[in-house]
RNA sequence: GCCGAAGUGGUGGAAUUGGUAGACGCGCUGGAUUCAAAAUCCAGUGUCCGCAAGGACGUGCCGGUUCGAGUCCGGCCUUCGGUACCA
């Protein structure tokens, strides 16, 4: 009989809704578990392998843990703010609001057709008032502690999307991360947060939790911590000083240049009239350059003298202070001391401009190089001669800040995160502006502040909320002042997805959260999702959890505890998308394989975390294998009625294929629990193919409580991974109630693990010459005596003298001879 | 350039602490079943030599440590991610 996947996988998907199966009391805390997957953004495009091969696996490893006993808790939602629908909307003219909740509708569909144990009463979208209600509250609690605000700032600026992009959406060449347009920089006035605030702690949390190292590399990098010093230079003409940073004060004395910002308030002020040309003209090219050209480390240096001098404050001398592109207005000071002796960028610029260079550590004898970065005795620097790069810096340190004219100091490479856009379909930002008072916080009985549908989101540059007079003009919650305007700009959606794992707790709370709910179930145990989200969404979500217990609402110090990354599915080896024509649809799989199989192939495939290049010919191979176990199940249909099933056999009461098989089960029942716990799925289905192969060949010589007794502990442990497949053998087996309302998985019988005999491996000079069966644990003796009857063994030491002699007990037995 | 991960049969991939390389699946070959085919079942399948027993070679390349290396060490090559002058 062929197994009818559609009748059964239909059936159950019926079941479980219609009995809220996967309702999960969230106030039994006794074994809870929080898994986590990111929530989906229902663009246009419905659900694609990828999404499968997130979601799939992720189920399976949280029905593990229900099946063990865990009050687990799995839900799902919608990231539906955000450009995409936006876009789709000026080019259809179809609202966003209508083909966002259109889409939702579908893949909310589409999801059930994977048959995932969410909770579908915790479902929520982050476009309903009740839900970006609370991002603007956390916007007025940030504002409220400083950590909020408003700055003129030189921004990314996408001339495509007509948006502002934070410094995580710029890719590496310089191109928007939605749309590939080269992004140009804009002075805007911008809201921030500040996330700076809270830079060490991202850092220091980072060793605390549970990530890949990879990923927590990658933190680290972005918050990029540096210490050095900051140091004031005077500068010879003017009664002026500036102030620069470095992180080798050692190497003071080495200063023979400064180099200024293209972009540093000081250029013109400072720039002597036969050079003011020049700098005015350089300073033009670096505004017109693109990122790309500005940032490429490939390309030679560029500079301008500006006629000015600074006096080197160790040594007294006057030197000359350049601009150039390769330092930048936006980290440290804006300035930089450049040490050629001992930094590459400082050697290749003042080798080309025939700038002195004076060294200050001594490189080692055998060192042929340029600029020096290692470490070594101090040189040609007076008092810190012989000292070695630490000790040198503690000491002109000291001297700085006695001179009261520099001091050590940390910077980081993090910037604080811009979150405004001017776009529509996003949170509206709740502060009103009004000329009297300034900016004025939404009172919060007055929130939300709704997203009117009525728009002209078709806008060509600037907030379409400004066309909307209804929501732009307001009275002024402080004065009254009849002629206030609401700020027209929206949230990044990062906003959004930075504690929506909280709101999933209640998602009807009258609060932000449920704080006794949050403090009970986070950090969430296992988070799931795409490497892609590294530096942003998973930086920002852990400066909001911090946030969130600064001010009380939670009380642990990180959002995600664990996390793991699927790896991507790629079509000839390709990332799939809709340009490239390459999207694999899971759909015409689930309609002649079925969710269980189209699921168990996805993990079959190869290791989760490394993802892997799709190809269709071997589902054939897990479709196969789901029809001989469902197969096998019929043929011992009702076989628990009536039956006491024991709950360990006694080895020696076997027969020689019931013992093979009480192994196999045995083996396979460890096995599989400790895979699927690491997320190696693929082992952990190839076991169950072994036990498979197993049991079609022996089943039938068992007695029937082992063979009841093998067949529950596979459907236990074939439900995870193939849980309609599960359920209905379960029922088969003569079971009334389903699996996963009453939960059963099994323990080992470690006295089923032992085996009689082993096959250890002979070998002369490492090479393998035969192969003997002895019984388990058989002594040193009486190995040697059965390897040196074998004849091959005999041939290849005929004629050499034994050395030496190694036995691993159970494995090998390696004869060394000459 | 720098940082990270990975390179194993025709193919996707398995291999505790160094200890029988190639589990499991796909594909392929042969057989059973069938009027025939599909489906299913059984057997075989790293390469080369050999009728066989057996032997030689094999985990990107070169070298090293070891009785023994896919695994450890040194030096390369390739692919894929991340990053882009951060002073």
């Amino acid at each position: 009989m062929k197994y009818p996947f559609e009748q059964v996988e239909t059936k159950w998907q019926k079941y479980w809704e219609e009995n809220k199966t996967y309702k999960t009391d969230l106030t039994d805390l006794e074994k809870s578990i929080y898994c986590l997957v990111m929530f989906i953004y229902p663009s246009g495009a419905k659900l694609h392998c990828g999404h499968w091969y997130n979601y799939g696996p992720t189920d399976s490893w949280a029905r593990y843990k229900k099946l063990k006993g865990f009050n687990v808790f799995e839900p799902m939602g919608y990231d539906a703010f955000g450009l995409p629908a936006e876009n789709y909307a000026i080019k259809t003219g179809i609202h966003p609001y209508d083909s966002t909740i259109k889409n939702i509708e579908d893949i909310r569909t589409q999801l059930k057709r994977m048959g995932n144990m969410y909770d579908w009463d915790a479902e929520l979208m982050t476009c309903d008032p009740e839900y970006y209600k609370w991002n603007q509250w956390l916007f007025l609690k940030l504002y409220e502690k400083g950590l909020a605000y408003r700055k003129n700032a030189p921004v990314n600026w996408c001339p495509s999307c007509n948006t502002v992009l934070a410094n995580e959406q710029v890719l590496g060449d310089g191109t928007c991360e939605r749309c590939g347009t080269f992004v140009e920089q804009k002075n805007l006035t911008q809201w921030f947060f500040k996330i700076t605030e809270y830079a060490d702690e991202l850092l220091e949390g980072l060793e605390k939790i549970d990530w890949p190292e990879k990923t927590k590399l990658m933190q680290k990098n972005w918050i990029g911590k540096s210490t050095g010093a900051e140091v004031e230079f005077k500068l010879d003409a003017h009664d002026e000083s500036f102030v620069i940073f470095t992180t080798r004060p050692d190497t003071l004395f080495g200063a023979t240049y400064m180099v200024l910002s293209p972009e540093h308030p000081l250029v013109n002020k400072i720039t002597t009239e036969g050079n003011k040309e020049a700098i005015k003209k350089y300073q033009d090219e670096v505004k017109s350059k693109s990122e790309i050209d500005r940032t490429s480390t490939a390309k030679e240096k560029t500079g301008v003298f500006t006629g000015a001098y600074a006096v080197n404050p160790v040594t007294d001398e006057k030197i000359p202070i350049w601009i150039a592109d390769y330092v930048l207005m936006t980290y440290g000071t804006g300035a930089i001391m450049a040490v050629p002796g001992q930094d590459e960028r400082d050697w290749e610029f003042a080798e080309k401009f025939d700038l002195n260079i004076v060294r200050t550590v001594e490189p080692p004898e055998d060192f042929d190089g340029k600029a020096y970065l290692g470490d070594g005795p101090a040189i040609n620097s007076d008092f810190l001669n012989g000292l070695n790069v630490d000790d040198a810096k503690k000491k002109i340190i000291e001297w700085l800040e006695e001179k009261n004219i520099g001091k050590k100091t940390i910077n980081f490479r993090l910037r604080d995160w811009l979150i405004s856009r001017q776009r529509y379909w996003g949170t509206p930002i709740p502060i009103i502006h009004c000329e009297h008072c300034g900016e004025v916080p939404v009172p919060e009985d007055q929130l939300p502040v709704e997203l009117p549908y009525d728009v002209d989101f078709k806008h060509d540059g600037g907030s379409p909320l400004a066309q909307n007079a209804s929501f732009v003009n307001v009275t002024c919650p402080k004065c009254g002042n009849k002629n206030a305007k609401r700020d027209v700009d929206t949230m990044d959606t990062f906003v959004d997805s930075s504690w929506y794992y909280l709101r999933y707790l209640n998602p009807k709370f009258d609060k932000v959260f449920d704080s006794n709910l949050a403090n009970a179930w986070t950090p969430v145990d296992q988070y799931v999702g795409g490497a892609e989200h590294a530096v942003m969404h998973l930086l920002y979500a852990r400066f909001f959890h911090k946030f969130l217990r600064d001010i009380g609402l939670v009380n642990s110090d990180e959002p995600f505890q664990k996390l793991i990354h699927q790896g991507t599915i790629t079509n000839q080896g390709a990332k799939m998308s809709k340009s490239k024509n390459n999207v694999v649809n899971p759909d015409d799989f689930i309609m002649n394989y079925g969710a269980d199989v189209f699921r168990l192939y996805l993990m079959f495939m190869g290791p989760y975390e490394l993802g892997g290049d799709w190809n269709d010919k071997g589902i054939v191979g897990t479709d196969r294998f789901v029809q001989r176990v469902f197969t096998l199940f019929k043929e011992h249909e009702n076989i628990t009625k009536g039956l006491t099933i024991p709950d360990t056999f006694e080895i020696k009461d076997l027969s020689e294929e019931e013992k093979s098989v009480y192994r196999k089960v045995n083996q396979t029942v460890q096995k599989v629990d400790v895979e699927i716990d690491n997320f190696r799925f693929n082992t952990a289905v190839a076991q169950l193919m072994e036990l498979l192969n197993e049991l079609t060949k022996n089943l039938s010589k068992c007695k029937k409580e082992l063979q009841a007794y093998s067949l529950i502990r596979f459907a236990s442990m074939i439900a995870p991974l193939a849980p309609h497949l599960g359920e209905e053998s379960w029922i088969v087996l003569g079971y009334d109630k389903p699996l996963f309302e009453n939960p059963v998985w099994f323990e080992a019988d470690e006295k089923a693990l032992t085996v009689d005999t082993v096959t250890i491996a002979v070998q002369v000079m490492g090479k393998i010459r035969a192969k003997i069966d002895m019984p388990f644990d058989s002594s040193e003796e009486e190995v040697k005596e059965a390897v040196y009857k074998n004849e091959n063994v005999q041939k290849h030491i005929d004629g050499k003298n034994v050395i030496k002699e190694i036995y691993v007990k159970n494995k090998i037995y390696n004869i060394v001879a000459k």
